[in-house]
DNA sequence: AACAGAATGAAATTTAATTACATAATTATC
DNA sequence: GATAATTATGTAATTAAATTTCATTCTGTT
């Protein structure tokens, strides 16, 4: 629970949790951490408006041995200078202030990521796509393009892999699940109807069930194996989904638990597909960087 | 001379310039940077052999307030120091080693993006994608899902858009480009040869033609606009491709820098579409988390 | 060797952080 | 819906840490 290096991405994700004044303690430091670095305990308590001991036990609370060791905590997550409040972006940005807005909120959720990293499912998801005949990936809507990079990456191992965003095949397919296919669902909310259905029914042909989703959902419920993600909500937000992002990670992730798994034999088998790749590319000229 | 940004760096440099004591507290500091920052005055001092003043008169002579102040100059440069380094999956990795690798390398491209962001290129991609009757998005290979990204993403706006990567349809599209159609090419390398040659026909037939890659590249030669972005080179590794992840935020800024544009009209659009979404969904159950 | 000047440390002072304890707010239980 | 148990918060006391003051000891110079 203790992770030194990302106190900040911490304590966002910790802040819904929290209680009145904690809140306000985080909601200082999130806001200005630079400052919060320079401040005594009485200061920043003030700032908060709770008293000096509600901040020691906050610093505690996450971890640190007290208020001085908290403050050591957060100069060191704060060097790249990325804000760590999740922001919204309105009508008064320019192209100056939105693209680093999107790429700081991106940025924190996949250290938000980084912190509950859900390590014994994706081992268990691991183990299943490894020992999987046949594997779908299914995702609607924004997830459909993060089912289809599933897809794509699968593909290069022997597994027969297939993606469908159609509600009439993805029915179809998740009833007529054999004991050794990999049904993997992808869906922020958990809570997509057809996805729901689809997990349900393949839950009852015995074969395997992934979702990667909220632990707290419909398509959770459903499934065998959960991998659950600590994404700042931002559904509402039709602009930027960070979750999508993070989705990609994990499946690069799952993708290379299960090359490593493969050992040897499959790690060999990717030069060959590199290989095959060649003849599309034009020769490499120099390349020149900006200074 | 007071550089906060790398206390160690300074220290380094003094040293010679040091007195007796002086030199004692810097070579503590140097051999375990780390362990200063945790240590009290006290500790410090006993350590190097020196008294508690001596400790503080040394920071403060290098442009800290005080030894507390300090402690956090040093911690903030030992981090930095770790920042920008990509590392590699091997076959030693496990689960708890892997997806942090990963996370972390996605991190590291964002920050390096966010470092030079091509603001220019973006805002000039904007207006064109503004003014574009119609777009279309095209990409192959990881790419493919960053173009059917970006077409789900446009859709919502009532301009007409299209993702293709079958080679036949790509150079088809391409030639019969329009005045106020808009090309989009996404390519990591900028060489591969359907969308190069794609992007050439397209040129030719006074559509614009924007490219995301590599600006050193023969696509970003035959392209008007280029959206050029600082990416590790990781092409050859198939695991995990940190680009894609910067591609798709890129297509996020370029859809919120086009909602912004559209200003009251578009912003508007945005909450009916999510309303015509809600039937598809689950109600929303209690959220419960785990401490 | 004797002095000026800087460097250092001991002790005192100040400041900051922590703990102990009391009170208030919440949550659970009947 | 009232009451007990638990948790959260604040006040005041305590302790710990850092800083300043000042006396002493070095260092280099004449």
């Amino acid at each position: 629970m203790s992770n030194e290096s990302n106190v900040l991405a911490q304590i966002q994700s910790a802040l819904p949790r929290l209680s009145k004044s904690d809140r306000k303690i985080a909601e200082v430091v999130l806001t200005d951490p630079e400052a919060a670095t320079r401040a005594s305990i009485a200061h920043l308590a003030q700032q908060a408006g709770v008293s000096e001991p509600s901040v020691n036990r906050f610093c505690k609370r996450l971890g640190a041995t007290g208020y001085p060791d908290f403050k050591i905590w957060l100069a060191r997550s704060l060097v790249s200078g990325l804000q760590y409040m999740s922001q919204v972006v309105d009508a008064e940005d320019t192209v100056d202030t939105y693209p680093t807005k999107l790429l700081d909120n991106t940025i924190n959720a996949l250290m938000l990521a980084r912190e509950n990293l859900p390590a014994p499912a994706i081992e268990s998801a691991v183990g299943h796509l490894h020992a999987a005949r046949r594997i779908y990936f299914f995702g609607v809507g924004t997830s459909a393009a993060v089912a289809r990079d599933a897809e794509h990456k699968f593909f290069r191992f022997q597994t027969s892999v297939a993606t469908h965003t159609d509600p009439l095949m993805l029915r179809m397919l998740s009833a007529g699940g054999q004991a050794d296919d990999v049904f993997f669902f992808i869906s922020h909310t958990g809570r997509t109807q057809v996805i729901v259905e689809a997990a349900e029914l393949a839950a009852t042909t015995g074969a395997t069930v992934i979702a990667m989703t909220d632990p707290a959902s419909p398509l959770a419920d459903a499934s065998h194996c959960v991998i659950g993600l600590d994404i700042p909500e931002n559904t509402e937000d039709y602009l930027a989904m960070t979750s999508r992002i993070v989705h990609l990670v994990v499946i690069d992730m799952l993708v290379t638990g299960v090359t490593l798994k493969r050992g040897a034999e499959g790690i060999e088998h990717l030069p060959r597909m590199k290989e095959s790749l060649l003849p599309t590319r034009l020769p490499k000229q120099k390349k020149r960087r900006k200074t």
